[in-house]
This record gives structure tokens, sequence and C-alpha cells, in this order.
DNA sequence: TTGTAGGCGTTATCAC
DNA sequence: GTGATAACGCCTACAA
């Protein structure tokens, strides 16, 4: 058993109010009591039972990050950049993956969450009403992170959706491409899908390249399911000179895809991500993508969810990570004349 | 507030002791109080909170998982089979990123360790007489993953990383290979690199086939060193026909090398991972590598701590992962001369 | 500056 | 089958 305070009270010869005063107001005991006292706090290797402390003043000391899967590096450098908060803060941080399900979900809010939680980093699907309300129920403050939930406004951290999109189109309408083919995200999910197809198509417009729908597939966001995408993207369009794909993972897969068919990257197509997985400087070329810092993200969202717990009535603020193109090799300049084809 | 027992006691005109029990021994309360009991939880959203039962029973339903970091796949996947194993338990998983760091790991074991949690899963470093000391202070069940501690006889679940590398590297010469470097964790690292490297010695010797130390080069076992050590085993090996690296990120550096030096996989040398992580068959070629059931290994890990747990004086047995070779497109076989360089 | 005592919510033991 | 009660360990008024 645990050494208890009331060990270290008699050990030291002093009440439990000492002992507590020792570690929750040190200042307001006498130097050489204080000295004494923690001398045999040293000795006994005491430490207050989370559980007591807990129940008396209802803080866990944990946060929850419900993720979609932690096998996804997006999520885990996201996690990371939690955990980092939380350990400076002295919190622990659990994990749940949701798998963006609603009963996985539901599981886990009633039976772990409702435990005792001092906040919530989700970072899952889109909110829905149905989430909502269940975030309600807990009563404890809730940060989204590269989700949204505007309407009923929950505090965010999330990257500029369209503008990225926009930009990554745009850079790729810059090097001389004009039958740009997109891979968009499942339609079922809306964020970021939305935002990032209305990046595309508003940058497509605004430099007076054709955009339809004949120059979208969509599917899940990842690997298989890109190199699946990108097999009927080539069949809608087969004079594509460059693709640009919502996910790093999806367009990782195009790449495969591409590299079956005997289609040289950049040479003959060229392929743009969105992301920034450390996967896409693994890759020969380099995959030239749409940095987001996921690791900032989940920073951001550590500091804005303790500043909620630590002020439970404070508004928090959404805040927008900045984004940035990262230049590889999977983009040629077809305005450099130099080794053209098609 | 949340509503507590008394709550419910009061609301359904029966004493505390009986709502307890509706919790806890359900069969021992009359059908018809019961179901008036349950009505009225359900009415008022009741839950017994946690903190008063864990100062009873000193449990917190609550693992902790340490792992070096979680942004590398090789954790995640491990942390997601951890992970569903405990969610089945109802239990929860708090993640610890070590960075393979004595005084994080004390910072962790310090301020939320021992907070309370009812067991250990590490996957860090090999165990030292440090970490044994810590581990025997925080008096719980601790399972090893993927790391060893037999001098402590700590229960492990581990692949058979001799015969894993000793299978690898048969499979090599079986390819008709000779000259195959290795390019090893860190030496300072001593698992999995004490093991994998005799793994590898120990069938090129069974072969007949010579090894010094001019055939091995160590580096940290990332992509970036992979990378870096390829460098110098190319340097060292001008003539090598195959690459055995011990993991995959190392051998995807060392062949992000090899293509800038103008060096085709597998037509000039072939290459040879370990973990089969995700990454390997997203690039083109496919790596071919020796699989780990990660996800099995955590799984597994988890449901030995769980055994720890739930009776705690049992002594658990190390468990052994098996491993299997994984043929994707790096390796050529150079006895079938069909397209034969150097 | 230090000590005493009550209460946080639950469970298990005991008595009825 | 049901209810009262002690105990888990801590913290903080409040009293001294």
């Amino acid at each position: 058993m645990n050494p208890t305070i009331h060990d270290v009270a008699k050990q030291a010869n002093v009440s439990i109010s000492t002992v507590s005063r020792v570690f929750n107001n040190p200042d307001s005991v006498g130097k050489e009591m204080r000295e004494r006292v923690l001398q045999v706090i040293e000795e006994l290797g005491y430490a207050p039972n989370p559980f007591a402390s807990g129940l008396r003043d209802n803080r866990s000391m944990v946060i929850v990050a419900m993720i979609p899967d932690i096998r996804n590096s997006y999520y885990a450098e996201m996690l990371s950049g939690i955990e980092e908060v939380a350990l400076s803060k002295r919190y622990n941080v659990i994990i749940c993956n949701t798998i963006q399900n609603e009963e996985r979900f539901l599981e886990y809010v009633k039976y772990f969450v409702k435990k005792k939680v001092d906040g919530l980093i989700f970072a899952s699907t889109e909110i829905t009403e149905f989430y909502k309300k269940n975030f309600d129920a807990l009563n404890i403050p809730v940060v989204l992170a590269s989700t949204e939930g505007r309407a009923w406004d929950l505090p965010s951290v999330r990257v500029d959706d369209v503008q990225a999109s926009y930009d990554a189109t745009t850079f790729l309408i810059n090097n001389g491409h004009q039958e740009i083919g997109f891979i968009s995200g499942p339609s079922h999910l809306l964020v970021p899908n939305v935002q990032r197809y209305e990046g595309y198509r508003k940058a497509m417009q605004d430099h007076q390249v054709p955009v339809s729908e004949q120059h979208v597939v969509y599917a899940e966001m990842t690997f298989d399911a890109g190199y699946e995408a990108m097999s009927r993207l080539y069949a809608k369009m087969p004079h594509l000179t460059a693709v640009y794909a919502a996910s790093d993972a999806m367009a990782i897969g195009a790449m495969k895809f591409l590299h079956e068919q005997g289609l040289e990257v950049p040479r003959h197509v060229s392929v743009m991500g969105f992301d920034n997985l450390e996967l896409s400087r693994m890759i020969s070329p380099g995959l030239t993508t749409v940095a987001q810092n996921i690791y900032e993200i989940g920073k951001s969202a550590g500091e804005l969810l303790f500043q909620g717990i630590e002020n439970r009535d404070q508004d928090l603020q959404s805040v927008t990570i900045a984004h940035e193109i990262i230049v590889r090799g999977t983009v040629r300049n077809r305005r450099l004349k130099s080794d053209s084809e098609r």
C-alpha cells in the first residue's frame, strides 16, 4: 500500500493539514516544519492519491483526444502536438479511435469520457447535432481540430482549406497546367472536402480554366482509394496533365496507378497532394504538396483547450493555422519547354 | 453538477445501497425495485463517479502505453492494437511519448503514472536496471512490447528477431545474392539490433557467404539515417548487389540514396526491409520486407497485461509473434539470368 | 502558523 | 431483499 497523508503526518509529527499545505500552499507553512515534512515525503515516496483529490475537486488532469484512427499519420502527428502541451501542463492524454463511427463514439462517451475528464479535443468527423448534443452533456470544454462546428460555434483549430486548395490549384495552373483533375475526399465527409473542392473550383474559374464535374472524382482519403480513384479519373480525362488530390495518401495511391500505367511522374503527369505527411518526402520523387502544420494544429488545439479548462466560462476563439506549398519533385513546369511531352 | 447515487436513491425512494447494487450486483435486487431504479438512472443520466469508486478499490480502469514516439507508424500500429483490447475491457489508454529519454520517462512516472493506473505496457528501449527499478516502484503489472527484459524476467511480446533476420538474409541469398550489405540499427540500442545482426550473420555463415564488419553499417532507425547510412555502405561495398536494412524506414531511406545515385532498385541493387510498415507497400516498387504483425503485438501485449491486472499474482508468460517474408518488388532474383547487370 | 473536522461519492459489511 | 454505516485519502473552512 502506498503511504498516505496520515503516514507522512505521523512520521513528521505534524497534522495532516500541514502536509497537505506543504503540497498546495507551501508558503503558508513555517520553514522548519516544511522542510521536515518534505524530508519525510521524500523518504516515504509519498504522492497524493489522485482519486481522493479528484473526488474533492473534480479534476482528473486528463484530457481526451478523439480521432478517427491513430494509424493514420495525420492524426498521429496531431496527437503528438496535443500530448506535448498536455505534458507541459502535467496532464495526461487518453486516446480514442472513433473510426468515424457514431456507435463507437457513444461507447467511449458512455464508458470513458463520462468517467471524468477535464476536456476533449475532437478531430473526427464534422459536427452534427448528434455530436453536439453529446458534447453538451459532457459539460466540459471541447475544441475541434481540423474539423468544424461553426453552426454551433464550437471553437476549432484548422487550416483555411478553401484558400489552401485555391493556392494548390493556382500553383498547378501557374506551372502551365490546364487539364487538372481533382481527386476529392468522399462527398459525405463535408469537412474538409467541400472547402477543398471550392478552392479548386474557384482557382480554375479565376484563371479562366474550364472546370466541370468531369474533372473530379470522389474517394475515401486513403492510399488504396486514391489508387482506384486515379483509374476512374484517368478514364474520364485521358488527356490530363496534372492531378491534384485532397490528401497525400490519395496522391501517392494515384502515383502508384500512374506508375503502373507506365506514366511517369512528373514527366507525363504532375501530381499535387495535401497534408505534407512525412511519407510525402520519403517517396521518389518527393511529393509536391500543401503543408498543413499538423503538429501545430494539435498544439494549438491543446492550448485552446487548456484555456478553456483553466477558465471555464471564457469564450474560446477559433484559430487558423497557416499553410504552405511545399515544392518537391512531382509537378513539372510546362512553361519550360525543355522536355515536353503530350 | 452530475447526479449522485443519493439523487437516484431519493428519486426512486430506495436506499443508496440498492442503487449501488443495481450497478454492481443486479441479481441481488428485487425485480420491481431494480426496474424502478434503472428507470431513474436513465432519467437522471446517472453514472457512478469514478473518483469515488477509484478511491475505494484503487482501480482507475486506465492503462498506460509508453512508446518512443507516436509519430512512428510502428508504434501507432502497436498502440492501435493495445487500444482495441482496452476498449473491449472498458479500459482507457493513456499515451506517453518517451522519446527514449530517461528524464522524460521519469517525468511521466513521477507525475502521471503514479497518479494511479492499473497497468503499463512499455515499448521504448531495452530494459536497464533504471527502468526495472521504476517499474517495481509502480507496483503494477508491466508488459514489454517489442523489447526485452529477460534479465529481470519481465514478460514480453515480440517477434523472434534472430530467426526473422535469418530468414530475411536467407531469402536474399536464395535469390542469388552474395554481396549483401547490412544496415543495422544503432549499436547502443541493443534490442533488437543485436538479434537482427546475429540472424544476418548466422545466415551468411550457414550459407558459406563471407561476412565481416565491412558488410555492416550502423544508423538510427529512421529514413534520414538510412539514407545517410546507405552512402557509407556504398562507399565500403561498391559491388554490393543487395542491402538488407533492419527497418523499413531505413530501407526506404537507402532506396532514396540509391535512386539519387542513378542505381535502380531492384535492377542494380536489391533492397530488403524489416517491419512491413504500411508505407512499404505504398512506394514503387513495393518494398520486400519481413512482416511483423505489429497490431498483433499490441493486442497480445494488451491481453497479457489484462491477465496480470485481473489476477495480480499470476506469472505472465512471454509470447512470440510469428513473422513472415513479404515479397514485393525490391528484390531481384539473380539466378534468373533474364536481365543481368553487374 | 497549526490542527480539527466535515464532506466529496462509492462500495462492502453488517444487521434486520 | 433491503437499509444504515464505515472507510477510502484528500482538501479547506474554521477554530485555536
